[in-house]
RNA sequence: GCAGCCGUGGUGUAGUCCGGUCUAACACGUCUCCCUGUCACGGAGAAGAUCGCCGGUUCAAAUCCGGUCGGCUGCGCCA
């Protein structure tokens, strides 16, 4: 007999159906047991008259039982319709029962929302965690986004691109996540912080349009936004101005929230553009939250930040950028860049995209010739050789016909976060990690043997006792 | 690295300030029995915790003190 999924169950009334899924409540009144079955698509109620003696087995059943059972629709009576599941006009009367597997009470509640639990518990079981509802939306919200974007960028000529995941350590910005190299010992690769490098490439290459959902890896203190790892809408595009990529940016957000989100409303369209001094100056944050009712779970308020300094000052007194080395001046600070003067009034053509006081996204135009590109790095005092060793590849490919490009990556967890309710990131990801970074069910990082260490050249000096 | 908060049956909490009444309470869950219309069914009963760990004070510690481990949130950090 063929399967039907429990959503379609309500246009068969009359129908003998099999169905295959989990019990997750029954009611046991005797001579008739009650129970609801849940399968991906919905839930509905089976009734077993246990005078079939064939359905003895019905009073075995608990919850998380996997079950396959075969019994015709019924419509019910009148007075018995449960308006609050969709499939409540109908019930299935059983007549066959196959226990497919047993279950172990689950040591958490799987019904409810789950916020009160015990977050390390939950992430210990996350394979369970994830069978409730809220975290089964959340997943598919995101697999729904992801095409979405797929296919909006794809109609309009970008192409989806991979980037290497084994890359190369930069000194600058976030810690690397490092992974040593077995054939070339005392080396290593590192995890790309994002694909920036890559993607300014492929520019040069002529791709035009590139897009990615790129893994990226940050070795910092996690927060409730933050995850080590985590996914950025990536793109690159080359022959644009700022203004081209805001806009396509804002229009593309704009389609996901009608499309997706319709119960959703975006406070002010076009989004507002706040330059960095006016945001500072107002809000006192870079990140403003301007929802007019911060009560409102539906109100999204999407605003632009331009105009940062690309420069500015670290504790010792060194330069030091502030978003990305790779951007570019605005127009009129150009000529500053490049004859390094007034350092401190030089703007970025930086843009952020801020929702509900979260930073969503962030990019820029990039300096796409050599000189410039080279006069940042001499800014925040890297000498010649080390512009070479660690940029001299970019340099070099920028002396290539380079044209002149520009992109933006979004934070896709915390976008996904805003756009479904939820504070925390990891509540919007599989298989998170811990506020340490400690996986989910697989407890990593752990202990590695010392055969496997010998083979990479590695020797691991303990510190005090506390690696157990 | 720093700061604040938290750790009590399977889960979530109460009790901690002000030590004895705690032989640790409540809700949910679990188990047994009863029930033909429930829908997070209902009824009756039962099991289940030496209160994160170590030490100290005391006649007496879940409760006070010291240490330690684990966790959460934030700051630093995150181009």
């Amino acid at each position: 007999m063929q399967r039907t999924y429990i959503k379609d169950t309500p246009q068969k009334i009359g129908e003998r159906v099999e169905i295959l899924g989990w019990v997750i409540s029954r009611r046991d009144h005797g001579k008739i047991i009650f129970c609801d079955i849940k399968d991906v698509s919905g839930v509905c109620q089976v009734i077993f008259y246990l005078k079939n003696e064939s359905l003895k087995d019905a009073q075995k059943l608990r919850d998380w039982f996997v079950v396959k059972i075969e019994g015709i629709v019924n419509k019910r009576p009148e007075n018995m319709i449960n308006d609050k599941m969709p499939t409540g006009e109908i019930e299935i009367s059983a007549d066959k029962l196959e226990i497919l597997n047993q279950s172990q009470t689950p040591p958490f509640d799987l019904l409810g929302e789950g916020i009160e639990i015990n977050e390390n518990l939950r992430l210990k079981y996350r394979y369970l965690d994830l069978r409730r509802n809220r975290l089964q939306q959340n997943i598919k919200r995101r697999a729904e986004i992801q095409l979405f974007i797929r296919n909006y960028l794809s109609k309009r000529g970008f192409i989806e691109i991979e980037t290497p995941i084994l890359s190369k350590s930069t000194p600058e910005g976030a810690r690397d996540f490092l992974v040593p190299s077995r054939l070339h010992k005392g080396k290593f690769y590192a995890l790309p912080q994002a694909p920036q490098q890559y993607k300014q490439l492929l520019m040069v290459s002529g791709f035009e349009k590139y897009f990615q959902f790129a893994k990226c890896f940050r070795d910092e203190d996690l927060r409730g936004d933050r995850q080590f790892e985590f996914l950025q809408l990536d793109m690159e595009m080359s022959f644009v101005t700022r203004e081209d990529v805001m806009d396509l940016n804002e229009k593309l957000l704009i389609e996901i929230v009608t499309k997706l989100y319709p119960h959703k409303k975006i406070q002010e369209i076009p989004f507002p553009k706040i330059t960095y001094k006016e945001a500072i100056h107002k809000y006192n944050i870079d990140k403003p939250d301007i929802r007019k009712d911060k009560a409102d779970p539906n109100l999204l308020a999407f605003c632009w930040i331009i105009d940062f300094p690309f420069f500015e000052k670290t504790e010792d007194g060194k330069w030091t950028f502030t978003h990305n080395p790779f951007s570019k001046p605005t127009e009129e600070h150009m000529e500053n860049l490049l004859k390094k003067r007034n350092i401190d009034k030089i703007l970025t053509t930086q843009y952020d995209i801020v929702l509900n006081g979260l930073e969503i996204g962030g990019g820029s135009i990039r300096n796409h010739q050599p000189e410039a590109l080279k006069a940042v790095f001499e800014i925040i005092g890297l000498s010649d050789e080390k512009i070479k060793e660690n940029f001299g590849h970019m340099l070099e490919a920028f002396s290539f016909g380079a044209p002149p490009h520009g992109g933006i990556a979004w934070g896709f967890d915390r976008l996904l976060c805003v756009l479904n309710n939820e504070i925390n990131i990891r509540e919007v990801i599989p298989f998170p990690t811990d506020g340490n970074g400690k996986t989910s069910i697989m407890d990593s990082p752990s202990v590695i043997e010392k055969k496997q260490l010998e083979e990479l050249g590695i020797y691991v000096k303990h510190n005090k006792e506390k690696n157990k």
